[in-house]
DNA sequence: GCATAGTGTATGCGCAGCGCATATATCACG
DNA sequence: CGTGATATATGCGCTGCGCATACACTATGC
């Protein structure tokens, strides 16, 4: 028997599934080609300046030949570049383009103004303690940097201070300020 | 300039991206051929049964063309069949067989083992705000059934009771108890 | 220095899932 | 009974992905 309430349960995975739909859905970028997680490839390069596509396909959950098509696409489309890496010739670093920051900037935004309204409804006192929440179970759910920017993809990273998926060295955050120097 | 906090929007962001990929991840089912929404569509014929293809495509926001393949491989695979509607001869009543039935509840105790896990590092105290802030939240995110069982495409609806979709009579919980004889 | 194993990237090939356009059957309404 | 709307089904082609493979570079051991 399990003390949780079952209620509790299924609220909180409705709320997760529904508000993931909203974000997705508000994060979609039509002008960007390909469906699935290329918006969000976007975005962890964003984070993660200087990734490799090995990288990336982890974070994202892809092969590497699928990633590296979503590369192509994403190359082709104008808003990312494969760089020469500094370590290892082998590797490319992915940047984004102006026009990639453009896009990610918007993408941010749209997401930010979704979760905004919805959690307009909230009250002050409620919103406390769901922050506290939230970081008690993120600060839980990943083991290392690829998970961590898993779980990040749709983040906006330069508004999350104190980011708890950060408390063990593992964070985007991190990550990006660590650039090319040191792999996931 | 927005009340909100940044690091709010944002950790709440990550928290439903992060709990969606779990419940998705641990919902999949490998036996049920084709990813995607297939293991959903378990859950809501589980839920609405008797609703049509037309229905279902909508709830899963599917063509109908890829609904009827969808439903195609669930049908084969011997988890639903499509038996005749009561009211109308063109539509199709789906409904889920033994196999289909056996499926749904696994599908939905892993689901809940997921989260139950994940949840009991919420204290006693958080849990029930957590509990009012769900309900808050989702009882203002859906318009009608279809946007209802979107949300709820992955619920265990028979341990949801007081389910907040159902508060304006056009919850999950209602499409199931009146079966075939309204359309959604 | 050199051979061998390991790693990162790219490509040929085929498959699965989906949408568009279309065809057919049934319903709703005058 | 005729016209338009609705529900389902199918042909066709596209897209995204994975598997297997090839190639380039790195790392390690001798």
């Amino acid at each position: 028997m399990n003390v949780l309430s079952d209620r509790l349960v299924n609220l909180f995975g409705a709320l997760a599934v529904g508000i993931t739909d909203r974000i997705k859905k508000a994060a979609f970028d039509p002008t960007i080609p390909g469906g699935g997680e290329t918006t969000a490839a976007i975005v962890v390069i964003g984070h993660a300046t200087g990734l490799s596509i090995d990288e990336l396909g982890r974070v994202l959950g892809l092969s590497h030949a699928g990633t590296v098509r979503l590369v192509d696409r994403l190359v082709a489309a104008g808003f990312a570049v494969r760089s020469k890496a500094l370590r290892d010739r082998r590797a490319v670093a992915l940047m984004l383009t102006e026009a990639g920051e453009t896009r990610l900037s918007a993408i941010l935004q749209r997401r930010n103004e979704t979760l905004s309204e919805i959690l307009s409804h909230v009250s002050n006192a409620d919103r406390l303690v769901l922050e506290r929440i939230a970081e008690t179970i993120l600060a839980q759910m990943s083991d290392d940097a690829v998970s961590a920017l898993t779980i990040c993809r749709l983040c906006d990273e330069r508004r999350c201070y104190n980011c708890p998926m950060d408390a063990f060295g593992r964070l985007c955050c991190t990550i990006r300020s660590i650039g090319v120097t040191r792999p996931l």
